[in-house]
DNA sequence: CCATATATTTTACGCGCGTAAAATATTGAT
DNA sequence: ATCAATATTTTACGCGCGTAAAATATATGG
């Protein structure tokens, strides 16, 4: 019973005994019309199924009701999870959220951006890239779409920021694991993709000079977006040469710190915080899997809920008209202890 | 410079020289114009940036160049890995893919089909959430839109049917390890969602029926698409009540092994198929982080890009207009031998 | 070079809906 | 009941493009 004859909103403005343009009201904003009218409407639509097109809705209207979300990477699990939570607060909103992922590719990322435009989407969510993304083209598409940066700063463009307190991340678990044992080093890729890595980074030493010790950063080699293999790699490379000078790891991100674990067990190392253990080791991001490493790993959560909602309201703010001056929202994380450390 | 001032294809088309309806032709067939209208028309694109409005587009034409595809959880790493490669597919195409997650909802599953209708999508590829989802609508679906159901199959709707021939998967992992060791019993969650867990355990039931040795399933309560934490209470009360007649475990997918590795880990289990360790683990699936786990977990890996290249081309066919049979198409897995088993 | 077949372009019209401005209905106070 | 003020509906027009049919250009064969 899904075409019941009525093939546009004419049709259906007549069977239902209200003007079109009343009709067309009421899918705008049911609020808007008289209650009388309303009623009319709902129960013509339960009668015959009928839903406006959307391309004829969309074409000769300035502003959409299309929201565009854009990460990085779906495979990667942070994403896919706070991308979940923003489609979410787009739809509770009344916005039709869509989808995007750059798979790591910077011409993707413009290619998205480009695509979007035709969408004329009332605004965008993105993270980008960082380090690899066309600044120029992010900058000129956030003049004219209304858009939020989220995750990863990439100068004070588009609404405002709003991602993770990368310094509050990293002070508080090397501050946890210089109180609990050895004071750690830092293990991170070389030339990270994002550029919290680099906050993060700095955050450590700062934190290792005020509790006055020598900070340990070993930087390995690699790009691209496979990063369990990257730290596996550089782990074993690293452990071959007996580069650590502490028994402590903190790895950049969760993603590095699992392949740092899987090269561990591969060279007999046992990790933990107990007497016997010869290694600990800890992340950054909170990670859905680190609950089940082995051992599980003590890590920093984002705040997930937290980020994305300061990120929706934001940008709907800014679509509603509301004019604030750009700043920088960064959400504090939660540290959860486990046995890796 | 986006806006040049040419706000439509009427102005595009007299600044390029050529009328306004070979203009149209070509943004919908580059190939169908004369070379030197396109390259006129190439020329002023490259000048002026212009890009036709895509609802206008849509809204006066039958069928549209989008192509939906839809998956039950894009947080799982399998259904984004998946999607990824089907996008890929369709973006080479020609089409617009959209992707859609049910998030494990079969309400949402329902809400993303309603969505779709009004996209009027050229075609659309779904990974139904499988027993959860609303059937009858489904099958409604497939009669109005082409529609190509991949991963679960739910009765001979669509065009095809394109998935993993799972009865090979448990067959083949089942036969290496009754031959490499002691044979395995088969762990699984009681009520799955997905249906090919059962012809998972109804393989390894006849692969161990064939072999003569007497098979032992294990099905553990849980809901959801928590696999991990599922796994790994079952498994946690299973090993503490002592279940296990065998020291080799087959577990129906890789998110029920993560989780059941962590429960070893915490139980002091050795896993692996050395001299000295406790009990085998075996996954199926080929998750991407398998290779990570401690030890790197044995399992059966998908053909990702086999079935994502096969459910394509047979949408794509049909799009077309060729009227095939409905027919299933099964792909074989590849068993990845790794320490844990 | 001409006639015919074919490829390409142009003419002409309409798709389904948004929206300003005009017309009408409703409300509230007197 | 009356009248202004306000809420709601209707009139009237146009958005940007797809597409069938008509007109024209190009290719082919003799």
């Amino acid at each position: 019973m899904s075409d019941s004859g009525i093939k546009n909103m004419e049709q259906f403005a007549a069977i239902s005994g209200i003007s079109r343009p009343t009709v067309s009201k009421y899918f705008n904003d049911p609020d808007s019309v008289r209650r009388s009218s309303r009623e009319r409407i709902e129960a013509a639509i339960d009668k015959y199924n009928y839903r406006p097109n959307i391309y004829a809705m969309n074409q000769n209207r300035a502003m959409t009701k299309n929201i565009g979300i854009v990460v990085p990477l779906l495979s990667d699990t942070y994403f896919a999870e706070i991308a979940r939570n923003l489609e979410q607060h787009c739809i509770d909103a009344g916005y039709r959220p869509t989808m995007f992922s750059s798979h790591g590719d910077p011409k993707f990322e413009v290619e998205i951006l480009d695509n979007l435009r035709s969408l004329k989407p009332a605004g965008v969510l993105i993270a980008p890239l960082g380090r690899a993304s066309n600044r120029d083209v992010l900058e000129k598409f956030c003049e004219d779409v209304p858009t939020l940066i989220f995750d990863s700063k990439v100068g004070e463009i588009g609404i405002e920021f709003v991602g993770s307190d990368n310094v509050q991340f990293a002070r508080d678990i090397t501050d946890y694991l210089c109180r609990s044992g050895e004071p750690p080093c830092f293990f991170e890729m070389k030339t990270p993709a994002n550029p919290n890595a680099h906050r993060r980074r700095q955050s450590y030493l700062d934190a290792m000079a005020s509790f006055g010790f020598e900070p340990q950063v070993i930087s390995i080699e690699g790009e691209g977006w496979a990063f369990e293999e990257i730290g596996f790699r550089g782990a074993n490379d690293a452990l071959a040469r007996k580069l650590f000078s502490t028994n402590t790891i903190l790895c950049s991100n969760d993603r590095l710190a699992i392949g740092f674990l899987t090269a561990c067990y591969e060279n007999g190392l046992s990790v933990g915080r107990s007497e016997g253990d010869a290694i600990r080791v800890a992340g950054q991001d909170g990670h859905r899997l680190t609950r089940y490493t082995c051992p599980p790993l003590t890590t920093v959560s984002h705040n997930y809920e937290a980020v994305s909602l300061q990120a929706a309201k934001a940008l709907f703010a800014a679509i509603d008209g509301e004019e604030n001056p750009w700043k920088s929202t960064r959400i504090e994380g939660k540290l959860i202890l486990r046995a890796s450390a």
